[in-house]
DNA sequence: AATCCACAGGAAGCCCGGGAAC
DNA sequence: GTTCCCGGGCTTCCTGTGGATT
């Protein structure tokens, strides 16, 4: 019985004409044959970077640009001609691609680069003037022009300072054989503020800055993707105009029109749709939003969930802006009716900063004169989805499954 | 003009676990 | 085993500061 009624869903769903034909075109990870207005920027890195086929050495290079704006793939699709061109022609260059989101110390870095030289180092235990080293005796060894693309090298600087750099960018002066030169791509456009100012100069380096696309040109790009990715016919023509009216507000990211544009195919597809409308894009979008939101919040660790909770009764109980004292006292209450131990006031205020890079909540420094200089805090994204995420999690059921009267005893008379 | 609040955020260092080397 | 190095999470201690109030 159960079993048919379950054969009869597959049959159901697998007979459903799917409004997509390949989706894969519209994930993150699909690199495009072309890349779309993106000429310029092409060609500027390209000019730099072709010394490299005559053995020379090419200029260090920072990409600054906002999320989405395809500072990755148009660096990636050059190395991979690169590496092409150079076997054909018998040159010895080499495309080392990193993403210091996940590589992001000087160690694994490094342990990270002597694996593109199948050198495989353990993971922790060596000191690192050993991997230097070592990594120094494989280039040279290779004789070659070895050009280093770190992604995301804001990340690094920021967590490990600048050391890595520094030693990188003068390893050519401990190389006879071989050269090194560097990519640097970074999301944050002050992030050179960040370098000391020796290891600035060294680095000698060229600029190139990535616009944000404006609407007409994510158009150009969703339509350029949609006709892989979906089946003829099932977009009706204003989707891809709106998708890309609300990423174009967004500084641009086409990351994130291209993710409006898939979601709003599984909004039809759950539907059983046919035709992809406007109305799909606009639940795509909201069920993105809720979805990214809970996704984060469930994967903090247990101090930020209660900080955050901490935040959202405070929105909830009172109506003026809150400041980082008050945070931290209701933190402490609630550390104390979930018994776990309180970190001190100096790690909260680390964590609340983690909460804003997240996007979780806003904060405005200000200034209240003879009473004092702090933090306005306030929730960034939807309270519901907030509560409904930290309730999920056993440990907190205690400051969660309270009423409401409860809650506002809790947020009295804090500090 | 000086004061002084309520913090922000930097620096240093501790403790721990993972792992290599001796 | 002991001793070393790395890195993450955390505490302790610290200096710096915009502007309403004195």
């Amino acid at each position: 019985m159960g079993n048919e009624f379950i054969k009869d869903l597959f049959d159901k769903y697998l007979n459903n004409k799917s409004v997509f034909d390949n989706k894969e075109a519209l994930s993150h990870a699909y690199i495009p044959e072309n890349l779309l207005h993106r000429d310029k920027e092409l060609e500027d890195i390209v000019s730099i970077v072709i010394p490299a086929i005559r053995q020379e050495t090419p200029s260090n290079i920072f990409i600054f640009g906002k999320p989405g704006t395809g500072k990755t793939a148009c660096v990636k699709h050059i190395g991979k001609e690169l590496n092409d061109i150079s076997s054909k022609k018998d040159i010895s260059s080499n495309f080392l691609y990193l993403n210091c989101e996940m590589v992001d110390t000087q160690y694994r870095v490094l342990s990270n680069l002597l694996s593109y030289y199948g050198e495989d180092v353990p993971l922790a235990g060596w000191p690192t003037d050993k991997l230097y080293s070592k990594f120094i005796e494989c280039i040279e060894k290779k004789r070659q022009i070895a050009i280093i693309v770190l992604d995301e090298i804001d990340k690094l600087v920021k967590k490990g300072g600048d050391d890595l750099l520094y030693n990188l960018s003068r390893i050519n002066g401990d190389l006879a054989d071989s050269k090194v030169s560097l990519i640097g791509i970074s999301n944050d456009l002050k992030f050179t503020k960040y370098l000391d100012s020796r290891t600035l100069s060294s680095l000698g380096h060229e600029e190139i800055v990535f616009p944000p696309y404006n609407a007409e040109q994510l158009k150009d790009i969703l339509n350029n993707r949609a006709k892989i990715a979906f089946n003829e016919g099932v977009l009706s023509e204003e989707v891809v105009p709106l998708c890309a009216a609300i990423a174009a507000q967004e500084h641009g990211d086409a990351r994130k029109a291209l993710d409006l544009l898939r979601m709003a195919g599984e909004m039809a597809e759950r539907n059983n749709d046919v035709k992809i409308t406007e109305e799909h894009v606009r639940k795509g979008k909201e069920k993105l939003e809720v979805d990214g939101t809970t996704e984060v919040i469930k994967t903090l660790p247990v101090h930020s969930k209660i900080l955050i909770y901490s935040i959202l009764l405070l929105e909830k109980c009172k109506k003026r802006g809150m400041i980082t004292g008050e945070v931290y006292s209701l933190y402490e209450r609630l550390c104390n009716v979930v018994h776990i131990e309180r970190l001190t006031y100096r790690r909260a205020a680390d964590l609340i900063s983690e909460l804003e890079t997240l996007g979780l909540i806003n904060t405005v420094l200000i200034s209240k004169g003879r009473y004092g200089r702090t933090k306005n805090i306030s929730l960034a994204v939807d309270i519901d989805t907030v509560e409904r995420a930290i309730q999920d999690d056993e440990r907190l059921q205690s400051i969660t499954k309270i009423s409401h009267s409860q809650q506002i005893t809790l947020t009295n008379h804090l500090k």
